[in-house]
DNA sequence: AGATCAGTTGACCATAATTCTCAATCTCAG
DNA sequence: CTGAGATTGAGAATTATGGTCAACTGATCT
């Protein structure tokens, strides 16, 4: 199987689009993360390390980290763009909460399949799907009491 | 079956919000849309008689008739709002057309069952969701070929 | 009906996220 | 190593949305 920056490196190269190493920087940021960063929260990380990257630089480079299939933009409907992990991660959905901002991954084949079978049903082609439920975590739920 | 009027107007009293003609105009045309129209949309078809309102009151009054229970607010991840019809519609979900825009609403029971049981298992109290899948509807996938 | 007062509006400004512009800089094939 | 073309950084531009505040309006009380 091959590596995340492998793959990147051969996406940039197939483009004939450059290896710059802004792009590997923000790569290996991005790879080390485990939640669902921001925009910001990539930059201020990286500011730590290469105070020269620019803002537009991160936007730019996360577009083409998702182009290339390493990551995928998500929205928990706050306004702000997240990204999350693509390469060698299976398609989930989300819980938020809306109290503390949690969010929980979950799977469910179950509603994968009947969201094809939906699509079909419609002679609708997915490309790709969302799901989100906002609601209130344990956590949050046990503090209300 | 109380008319949406009727409960937007209670809904103001019940608040102690005034019943402005703005608020009654905006409802109106709202009401009679079809679709999933941008405030931008709205406005636009609210300047055409009332020259006066502004966009500020627009933004400010389909707040309220999202509160009211009238109005749910969408994404279809193009970075603009857009509001659907709540009151006397169940839930649906959305397939959402990437070449043309075009939006299928449809209602899947299972899967909506299924989400509640997914919600359940993580301890997670639901308090709404929203299922979107993003590709080509048959129009489009027509025309390609 | 007229006075009153809190809620609302319109016009404009403020903000925040994101993208664009462009001169300077970098990457890489030859 | 060099040149052509891609990329970057800094800041301006854009877009959607929300805030401010003086002027205005709707509902209530008399």
């Amino acid at each position: 199987m091959k590596s995340a920056k492998t793959v990147f490196g051969q996406y940039l190269k197939n483009r004939g689009m450059l290896h710059s190493k802004q792009r590997e920087e923000i790569l290996d940021i991005f790879l080390k993360t485990e939640k669902h960063p921001t925009i910001d929260a990539l930059y201020q990380l990286i500011r730590k390390k290469h105070p020269k990257i620019g803002l537009a630089t991160v936007y730019r480079s996360m577009r083409v980290i998702c182009d290339a299939g390493l990551a995928r933009e998500v929205d928990f409907g706050d306004g702000v763009k997240r990204y999350e992990h693509e390469y060698q991660h299976q398609h989930h959905d989300h819980l938020v909460c809306l109290k503390c901002g949690r969010v929980i991954e979950v799977l469910s084949p179950r509603i994968e399949h009947l969201q094809e079978t939906l699509a079909k049903k419609h002679n609708f082609t997915p490309i790709r799907h969302r799901m989100e439920i906002f609601g209130t975590c344990r956590e949050c739920k046990r503090k209300e009491k």
